[in-house]
DNA sequence: GGCCGTCCTTGACTCAGGTCAATTACCGAG
DNA sequence: CTCGGTAATTGACCTGAGTCAAGGACGGCC
């Protein structure tokens, strides 16, 4: 797969015209990191957009004392950083890539220029208010559900309802995006499995039918 | 003050040409609302995008139980409900007068339109980007602090960092906004005041200098 | 004044979930 | 195969914060 076709199939800017998609693709650079390497820092001067390509990449804050909370995990296809088109210009976040990976980079420069077109334009805002929104959601399920709702919400919002799921994250990548511990993820998956609810074994997940039930609807 | 003057010091639309702005406040109507009236409910269609006038506007979301969670308090001058103009169309959370309030409503339709004027756009975007990071930041400190943080973080959100706040919110708001319940802020409060750090008496806040300082800079 | 409703506080209890520590399971590299 | 490192599990323990319930405090308002 070429990287002209994995921008031109992000929300972002999928819907453009072949000229206005010219145009990004034209300045793109391409940058490889290896597992572990950081993209950028929390507060570093944000010059770029990215697009993910292959691999896999975190974004999460830290405080003080080191501790970090992942606010997103980035999967290939996904553009990210776009926060710094506005406000600041400085990255709220940090960027590591969980493994090897390779990112299409985009001048914000350049974004700036495109956004004159009416077609980038609506996609551009119809992104940023679906992650509006997600957000929104988050925030509410972090303050209102327990661990074993924020899973199962985790798993729809990721996969959709389904019966079976084959994953690529571990455990405790899992319990780091809904907020909590691998002990006490464990110690739910365990209860999940004796009610029958649900069972993880290696990368398979499978779900009872009637646990979907006790979701409340987004 | 007039409606049109309250439209031109928002965000959204403060930025606009005279003449863009003159397109939006010719379509605006002004809706008043009761104490406890709805503006509009979860899941309804959205024909509109609101700012606030006068009073006070709480968005809230609620599951199945009747439970609600607020997402935002909407302060005078502040536009909302915004994100119906992409994605589905309906609102995402409930709107409610927390007293008796006014708000213009502009049509989506006309929002659309104004869209085409890059300085509209850019404000826009800015506006919008802002949101996301607050509700990023939310989502970090909803799961990352205790009451006690949240509380200290909610002051310095709304009103920044000093040693004496006039707050126009009552204890239970404010333990609704941060996530808790008026009962456990009551008593972080007297282990606070206990502690010198902070004293709330009838509707003034002090804060000790010292309280500050081992909050972690956002 | 007295009555009522709402806000606020306080106490007693409970519990979900975090922390710390100790195994155990599972690779991948040599 | 063995070794070493990470992931996952499990147990014991603790604590922050929610819930329920019972009073107070502070307005209105008649």
């Amino acid at each position: 797969m070429n990287f002209d076709d994995i921008v031109a199939r992000t929300d972002l800017l999928g819907g453009l015209s072949p000229r206005s998609l010219k145009k990004v693709t034209e300045t793109q650079r391409i940058r490889s990191l290896p597992k572990g390497g950081m993209l950028f820092l929390e507060g570093d001067d944000g010059q770029a957009i990215y697009v993910l390509a292959t691999g896999s990449i975190r974004l999460f804050r830290s405080d003080e004392d080191g501790r970090e909370a992942i606010v997103h995990l980035v999967r290939p296809g996904e553009v990210f950083a776009e926060a710094v088109l506005f406000d600041t210009g400085r990255y709220p976040v940090s960027a590591q890539a969980r493994e090897d990976s390779q990112v299409v980079e985009i001048a914000t420069a350049r974004v700036h220029r495109l956004l004159e077109d009416p077609a980038f334009r609506s996609d551009f805002f119809s992104t940023i208010m679906r992650k509006l929104r997600f957000l929104a959601q988050q925030v509410y399920v972090l303050s209102s559900c327990d661990v074993r709702e924020r899973l199962l919400r985790f798993l729809v919002g990721r996969f959709g309802k389904k019966n079976r799921y084959r994953v690529d994250l571990s455990k405790k990548e899992v319990a780091e995006a809904i907020a909590t511990t691998p002990e006490t993820l464990s110690r739910v998956l365990a209860r999940m499995e004796e009610n029958g609810e649900l069972r993880w074994e290696k990368s398979e997940i499978s779900v009872a039918d009637g646990t979907w039930e006790d979701l409340a609807e987004e």
